[in-house]
DNA sequence: AAAATATTTTAGGCAGGGCTAAAAACAAGC
DNA sequence: GCTTGTTTTTAGCCCTGCCTAAAATATTTT
């Protein structure tokens, strides 16, 4: 039977075999701050109940009933997120908390109902895919961190790699935004910072680590698009 | 520190004391479908927190901190309701299992905002009032039970006391809704029942237990108002 | 008032999911 | 190939909230 706390595991577990390709109990007590204790513990639950496959010491991988599960709510997280933003008016970096509990609330019924609403967003706040009601789960987009943009670049912020708080308050404060175009202007090779320009003409240094997070897209670099 | 079970505790508790008055633990194990030991149980953990007043073989009583959290769940609650069925088509009948989970989400701040975007409503999808953020808390309207109405009556249903799936969809069935307006043509001395008129000229038969669960309020008799 | 009935509490368990501390297994370094 | 350090598992415990069965207390009936 699913619970919030199987969810959210096997929500990780999904989130880890795409970024790492493999999930180690390590990387689950990281991206859920807990205990390896409680991991193992959870994983052979987890493993009875035909969600995972897990071999004591070898790692941990998806089956597919339990994919199915997680990504149902990879799909109710970033909807709600969408909800939270777009309908509610919170900003980006407030949706997190609360789409983390809406989550484990609804069926498939009200979330198709919830997607209908929103006009079948495509992407979550933050940049996202969100997963149809079929489970499609690919992004499409070809997306470079903005460190690796050049000098005369145009780039158009279209996501980002780690949507913590702090991180989006951060670019908040330097009123970046998903949607927004910036040309990198110079190109630091001491501390790999760059200096980009904003539309209205303002300009401000970026660290590498700042950049790394950007997930944007080339553009054009002349014309208006 | 709340949870969703002390907090689905606390609301049965409130809706007791305004139903009845005085709240035995017996009217807890029905309202919440659980067992005495559990009631028990749970008025400690309350009491502890500082939530109930309770002495043993005597009932209990919301304190004011704990009367502010049921309100509080009671108003998320209906506001949730009237977000499913306004914003997302649920009909009234499908709509109370989710928001007894989505009663559980969120502060004060979402709530606020909920009820900014529901356009601030004053009652439920069942015509329950809704809460205010300051805990206002009365009805305001006289309502009567269907049962009361006389032949010649023109009443005007504006809630329910039964709101369970079962007698919602009985009301479906019979094509009665909030705000339908009926008159009455019969009333049956043997058994209780009265024939009602509908706007488009029906008329049927509806026993004494469905129309004591009606809530109604009566129009004058003669006038289109 | 005593007996019968109903309600509430206590006692003792159980399942889910968390934790710490210690043991076991694996991976590296020499 | 052994030693060292890291990762994973096991063992044992805690807390929440549910349960049944039995005991205690109230209430109702006779
Ligand atoms: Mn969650
Ligand atoms: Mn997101
Ligand atoms: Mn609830
Ligand atoms: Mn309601």
């Amino acid at each position: 039977m699913q619970t919030i706390s199987r969810e959210d595991y096997l929500k990780a577990i999904l989130k880890i075999e795409e970024e790492a390709g493999s999930v180690s109990n390590q990387s689950l007590v990281e991206k859920l701050s807990t205990r390896p204790a409680s991991v193992t513990n959870m994983l052979h639950t987890l493993a009875d109940a035909g969600w995972v496959e897990h071999e004591a010491y070898k790692g941990v991988r998806l089956t597919d009933s339990g994919k199915e599960i997680a990504l149902s709510t990879l799909r109710k997280h970033r909807l709600w997120e969408v909800f939270l933003v777009d309908k509610l008016n919170f900003s980006w970096d407030e949706v997190h908390q609360w789409a983390e509990d809406l989550e484990h609330v609804g069926d498939e019924e009200l979330t198709n109902r919830l997607d209908a609403f929103l006009g079948h967003p495509a992407f979550d706040p933050h940049g996202d895919p969100i997963p149809t009601a079929q489970g499609q789960w690919s992004d499409g987009r070809n997306l470079i961190p903005a460190s690796k943009a050049v000098v005369g670049d145009r780039i158009q912020l279209k996501g980002v790699v780690d949507s913590g708080e702090a991180y989006l308050q951060h670019l908040d404060r330097l009123k970046i935004e998903l949607g927004l175009i910036l040309v990198v202007s110079k190109s630091l090779d001491f501390d790999e910072s760059k200096t980009l320009i904003w539309p209205d003409g303002s300009e401000a240094s970026l660290s590498k680590q700042t950049l790394q997070n950007m997930l944007v897209e080339k553009l054009s670099r002349k014309g208006k698009e």
